[in-house]
DNA sequence: ACAAAAGTGTTAGACCTACACCCATGG
DNA sequence: CCATGGGTGTAGGTCTAACACTTTTGT
């Protein structure tokens, strides 16, 4: 064993966040250090005795308050020996969706502040969080064209243009809505209720909801749920 | 900065190979240790000023006489904190492929020898090594069907056939050979050439070879190379 | 009655799938 | 001339893409 060995090794966590056709990427303000008062992602150094997805759920929750029950592992930066200035770092990054106003921010040990941040916005980010951020959002990007990943960032229960709106702003592209609700339903995962919404003016919406067992039995009998628009 | 943190980095590479309709798995005989005689990954604990990917490059190269240029990352294995039974240990795991008859196994280091053998024929790896070439493989499988990944796995200039033989061995299922020519031909990175090869009997085949400046520039055209074949 | 958002079908063309015979060579 | 592997076309069905008007509500 190399006793030598002197690297220190983090989790940086990307959060999404989707509400009112924007979407958002949590921050946390650096409270010590090299970059006190930045906004950076959250993160920090794993325990000896903890597991790296349990490491991440933790600083997440620490630092902004948003408590998760699953990650999913993105990347581990660490071919750029220097991009930590503290010395030699390595870090996996986890990316996570949530609905922001189901969550209460709240900062805590290493943080000042945490707030959402509209993914346009984040520029200059220190460390190399820019490029953590950028390949969470592809992967958020992709992962939408094949797995029903949005419901995590909507209500339990949402009208279709909610889906409709959300696939928009991620993808950065504009989509057919009778051919997207033809697709959606026909992967047979979505539940109408029969419930109404009214926001506004327009003939109210009626409300569909996730229904993880029927998904996980299409998934079981090997469905693809590809979804592709232009 | 935490200075209790006593963490090691390691890295595990997975290196397929493919030959005669079958799939191969690299393995090395370990030289030293509880599993000295053992057979498992080639990898090792990563230096203090080297990357991720240029230690597994390193890494596979002592071991194993094997020479990549890349190597594509796949998971960082570290939620488990007893994985390894000489203290913590976290591994970034990656993956490549390499045609066997051009690479010359050569042990050194910590491995007395280096061999290649079938996917099925691997169990009982040491370690978590059987879940990281689970990992792998489904990452090649997946890869397949979106990706011409293929082709460091054959020769230069191959005939059809190989590529097809490539296919149904990966995927463990037969596949149409009309429209499999039809289909890859029709991504147009493939090129004819005016050689032809005999092996044995039966009516020669044209070799083709793989045009990577086409595709890459198809690419960029956002042609997807999606293929589908039950 | 008007503005705003929800809901809904059809058609043409592209793509996928299934399928069987001839060709060129070696032995 | 037989065995072996290479090479090729078509038709039916399915899926995709493009497209616009009606319904229900709030103001």
């Amino acid at each position: 064993m190399d006793l030598k060995q002197d690297i220190k090794l983090a989790v940086d966590i990307v959060i999404f966040g989707y509400e009112e056709r924007q979407l958002f990427v949590l921050l946390i303000k650096q409270k010590y250090g090299k970059y006190k008062g930045r906004w950076l992602l959250p993160g920090g150094f794993v325990k000896n005795k903890e597991g790296l997805k349990a490491a991440a759920i933790r600083e997440l929750k620490e630092e902004s308050g948003v408590v998760v029950d699953d990650l999913e592992q993105l990347f581990t930066f660490g071919d750029d020996v220097k991009r930590d200035h503290r010395g030699r770092v390595v870090t996996v990054s986890y990316f996570g969706t949530v609905k922001p106003s189901s969550m209460k921010l709240k900062a805590a040990t290493d943080s000042i502040d945490a707030k959402w941040f509209t993914i346009e916005s984040i520029s200059d980010l220190p460390y190399d969080h820019n490029q953590i951020v950028e390949t969470a959002f592809n992967r958020l990007k992709s992962k939408l064209n094949y797995q029903p990943i949005g419901f995590n960032l909507l209500s339990k229960k949402f009208p279709f243009s909610d889906l409709e709106n959300l696939y928009m702003t991620i993808l950065q592209s504009p989509i057919d809505r009778r051919n997207f609700r033809k697709k959606i339903l026909s992967f047979d995962f979505l539940e109408e209720t029969d419930e109404l919404l009214s926001k506004g003016s327009g003939r109210p919406a009626t409300l569909f909801k996730f229904n993880k067992k029927k998904y996980q039995s299409s998934l079981k009998r090997g469905i693809n749920f590809e979804i592709k628009f232009a």
